[in-house]
DNA sequence: CGCCCTCTTGAATTAAGTCAAATAATGTGG
DNA sequence: CCACATTATTTGACTTAATTCAAGAGGGCG
């Protein structure tokens, strides 16, 4: 397995030296395999906050790996209406539910200035048929998405306000902490508002349950800075309900 | 493209035969690959109504088509709550949420009497390997459940619940129509309250949203049967609201 | 410095839930 | 095949969580 000599300035793919490869991509890789995936991947200068990676209705031609920042995504419904999907954190993978269809069917922004890697698909694709443990890869990538679905709906659809901003706040919390952050304390890059949209509930509620866990003891919340004070007691808030 | 010469009872894949294999399957694979899928999967006789065809936390070893019949798939929360997921027909995948994780995070239980295909995961990756047209198929179905999730969410959290009804009446008609059969006509496997669950909506509710549908004149609705009278009304309910 | 946009807070409204109960199916054992 | 038990569906009355409307307070940016 570990066959690397120590060739410090070496040819080292940008994937290896890339904090968050485990995330994103590479998973188990061979040096050898992650040179190639290195090849077709382009990065692309910073992405401003407010700049589209990709709008729903375009063409299909690649997914992104969200290097730093952070990007909303979300659906336009025909009236114009706007449904916030999901906040994605550096080593997630965006576009595959572009794949069906060979168009994007949802747009994403960047929430703040962030940068991305450009997969082409095709390519993409066709090294999955020379590398077994890309494929698998790119497969559990795309059931964790389902199952994060599933998840969401479930509370979306089941849970009250109040334990839905709950789930929010400590999936968040895993999510930095998983990316070596603090699982505490954080900054939120999306505005009240999106976080509501997400909920399906109103920007109003959120702003009401977010001074209300302060009152109650289980946050801090300075405008985006949030402090997680009592995991344990948001988590039961997430349970019961 | 089409090299067949009228064979008639010769070594035809069951794939081959399956009428639905447009879409749960092959799509534009040769013969040969069709053969080579055929040989890997499994079929079992009927499952009947209530029966499980997993459940969340077995290990993962197969996908599933559905051939016949519905399935629902649901999560079980840990308070011993159910939420329903989504309705199966034919043509449908099953449990590609699995992939991640090496088990399954929903289960799936028959609502009628129903027949699968197995497909042992790890014989089909091997053979996405050496099928390139089976690995996009299979990214593409994933890629639409993506999709459709999404598209649930967005229903889900953001339309009041007459809107839920009316788009899961639709959407199941239109199901059904890609299926051969009638748009406007047709049976429901699953029970008023597995709607009302899966749309985060109490059973009272879709008991008095059918019965003013039917005041309406949007649909006729005896027990399971249901006739959609007025669709354009019923999808200018989905789009407003 | 001042405008704009986000966020917060309060009061009134409402959509949907809960509780309770009747009715209609479905299934079961004798 | 019938009587009973059980479950699914419907309907009504009341309650409530969350929305909407309205307005004020901050912050950030040009």
């Amino acid at each position: 397995m570990d066959n690397t000599v120590i060739d410090l300035a070496s040819v080292r793919s940008i994937c290896q030296q890339c904090g968050i490869n485990k995330l994103c991509m590479p998973m188990g890789l061979e040096r050898n395999d992650l040179d190639q995936l290195d090849r077709i991947i382009k990065r692309r200068r910073p992405i401003a906050k407010g700049e589209h990676l990709y709008r729903g209705g375009e063409a299909f031609t690649a997914i992104y790996a969200l290097r730093s920042g952070s990007v909303k995504s979300y659906l336009t419904h025909e009236s114009g209406m706007e449904h916030v999907i999901c906040f994605k954190l550096p080593g997630d993978l965006l576009g595959l539910s572009g794949i069906n269809g060979s168009h994007y069917t949802n747009s994403a922004v960047a929430l703040e200035t962030s940068s991305v890697c450009d997969i082409p698909f095709n390519q993409l694709e066709h090294l999955c048929q020379e590398i077994p443990g890309l494929q698998h890869h790119i497969l559990e990538m795309m059931s964790k998405e389902i199952q994060e679905e599933h998840e969401k709906i479930a509370v979306c659809s089941k849970l009250p306000a109040e334990a839905r901003l709950a789930s929010v706040l400590l999936t968040l919390s895993g999510r930095f902490h998983q990316r070596g952050y603090s699982a505490t304390e954080f900054n939120l890059s999306m505005s009240r508002s999106d976080i509501a949209n997400m909920l399906g509930l109103a920007v109003e509620t959120i702003s009401r349950l977010f001074t209300h866990f302060q009152d109650e003891g289980l946050i801090e919340a300075d405008r985006k800075h949030i402090k997680l004070i009592d995991v344990a007691r948001l988590t039961a808030l997430v349970k019961l309900a």
